[in-house]
DNA sequence: CCAACTGTTGGTAACGTTGTCATTTGATTG
DNA sequence: CAATCAAATGACAACGTTACCAACAGTTGG
């Protein structure tokens, strides 16, 4: 009846400014600067506004929005994997600190693969989002190009050690390392061995394992072995790469672990086999995860502040634009459990 | 040097379609085309606009693009959790099947607050994504309604036992709640305690606790005590829930845990305080955690196909359209393990 | 009583893309 | 050879919002 001769079918479509505006008995510029708190608005306009948008359950097309401002609520997050418990911890720092802002994160997923990285990144960013965190500082002059293009903030999480493009927050992993072997040389361990998996990803284990190397010859007991599985990193396989090391190597008498979820393998696999840990045998994880903490022995290991990692990039990244990059170096801690 | 005179501060803006038509020597509507692959095009004009697209490294803008076509390539999901361990291997099989499809998710975390919920509802849907995940069956008229208005894709998770909005993907709680009682009553045990963690919250696990107490008591070996921590579920919580149920009912011969944390958490307890598992007591998780597979003695559990169901509902909102709507029931798998 | 404000509202033109029509070109056919 | 048709390309007008002015009503002060 309001309508005459709709002979197209006409499609209900979403209500928008115009129909809030017409309901309201104001203009579209009105409504809009209602709906996003603008300053100097009378009381009057105000309440005319808020109760015809109420009236039509309207909600304002952000995507409209973004295309006018060039610029938008998301946040690009491009994380490695899903599947490492470290990354949720993360993002669930980083959807802390953005809900509280209103900023909502568009998900992209490398698998550690820098090509998949670089589609991921341009498909993201082609949403022109406000900003966009990235895992470590490894990456192509191709997606450093981008990003400069958009003129966006970037913040780099993981790794401090390197040349970031923005901000960055991480801790140091070689620094971490070194720790962990100064440590566990001054527990008097003399053989060491390194396990880690997943064929050692180009990730932050290697700078690890690099620099728990290097550390260990500089203190005169060198590494002994180590294996890297091709598996992914579980339990299961930390268990099994524990006990194929050992037998290969019976000398050695305490392992050095990738993360804590390997670490946690080898010290079932030590209680399954009655070995007596940390006396023949120390462990020293890495990631400082929950569980580790409620074995019967708790798991010495490194603690990293992930959850807190995420809250401070994307704080870093709401701070960018004015107080210019920065690089935050979070402590790690080194906590001392029951198996070294 | 290269611009002479920039009074009024160029801004470099976006390459857009109108920079690659102008190098191309082509209408913008060619490149569109082009970009989007469409039928009929020249092998001589997507040669020109490739190779203008190229030299300029131009992206199409996706916000034009949605605008235009009211849907983008966007999906909202919204979890109620990322801490829960259970969510980000939901995400992970979500994300594996939409990136495959070129799609992307915006993430919103209700935190199991329906308010919020609402909230981060209706700011993703300002999005025009072209589907939305939930979690649970429980959704409020409010949020039913706007996803009504825009007419696109729904897909529940975790839950099949209710009304779905569109589809829905999970596993019925109830009856793994009824299998784990009637095994863990066929394998002898009587006295039975059930604990869980952070007061419950409105989810899944009540329907299970609910459900496993029903049968219990149909089977004729009711409940004999719970015990629900506060604090968020950790195998330390775990652990001292234990410690504080046995304590008060020496008598339980067999715990039933909300999940494999808190059960992991009583099985270390276990170990610690000698008790003998399985024999003097039962221990029971869910959800079926890959750690629960390494321990000494592997934890009995029910496995639940959570990264399958991330994948299942990714499928499930892309064939929405075509199939309509499906309640797909993933089957859990009792594992049997040493700890009961 | 007018000039110069301040505070409030509205009109218009984008933002970059794509659907819906033309329109052009070349090939095919009676 | 004109008529017909399909394939290829282009012009134009949206999509819903907001930045940038312009306009207007009150005040204030000289």
């Amino acid at each position: 009846m309001t309508n005459p001769l709709p002979l197209k079918s006409e499609k209900p479509s979403r209500t928008t400014l115009r129909d809030v505006a017409i309901l309201a008995g104001v203009s579209e510029i009105s409504v809009s600067r209602v709906m996003r708190n603008a300053p100097n608005i009378s009381d009057s306009l105000r309440e005319k506004v808020m109760t015809a948008a109420n009236a039509l359950s309207y909600t304002p097309n952000r995507v409209a929005g973004a295309l006018k401002n060039q610029t938008s609520n998301l946040v690009a997050v491009v994380l490695p994997s899903m599947s490492n418990d470290v990354f949720p911890s993360v993002l669930d720092g980083i959807e802390t600190v953005l809900n509280e802002h209103g900023l909502h994160a568009v998900l992209g997923v490398s698998e550690y693969d820098s090509e998949r990285e670089l589609r991921v990144v341009r498909e993201l960013l082609s949403w022109s989002p406000m900003g966009i965190i990235l895992t470590g500082l490894h990456h192509s002059d191709h997606i450093r190009g981008m990003i400069a293009q958009l003129d966006i903030p970037v913040v780099q999480i993981m790794d401090v050690e390197g040349d970031p493009i923005g901000s960055a927050v991480g801790v140091s992993h070689s620094v971490a390392a070194v720790a962990a072997a100064d440590y566990l040389h001054g527990r008097g361990y003399q053989k060491f061995g390194y396990i880690g998996a997943w064929s050692e990803r180009p990730g932050r284990s290697r700078a690890r394992r690099l620099a728990f190397e290097r550390r260990l010859a500089e203190l005169g007991t060198p590494l002994v072995a180590s294996h890297i599985s091709k598996d992914r990193s579980s339990a299961i396989v930390g268990s099994e790469a524990t006990k194929a090391l050992l037998s290969a190597h019976p000398n050695i008498d305490c392992l050095f672990y990738a993360n804590d979820d390997l670490a946690l393998g080898g010290l079932f696999h030590a209680m399954r086999a009655g070995i007596d840990v940390p006396g023949k045998l120390g462990l020293m994880g890495f990631n400082g995860i929950e569980i580790g903490k409620a074995t019967p022995l708790p798991l010495t290991s490194i603690e990293t502040p992930r959850f807190e990692m995420g809250e401070e990039a994307a704080r870093l990244l709401l701070s960018q634009s004015s107080e210019g990059f920065r690089v935050v170096d979070l402590s790690f801690k080194l906590v001392e459990g029951g198996t070294t």
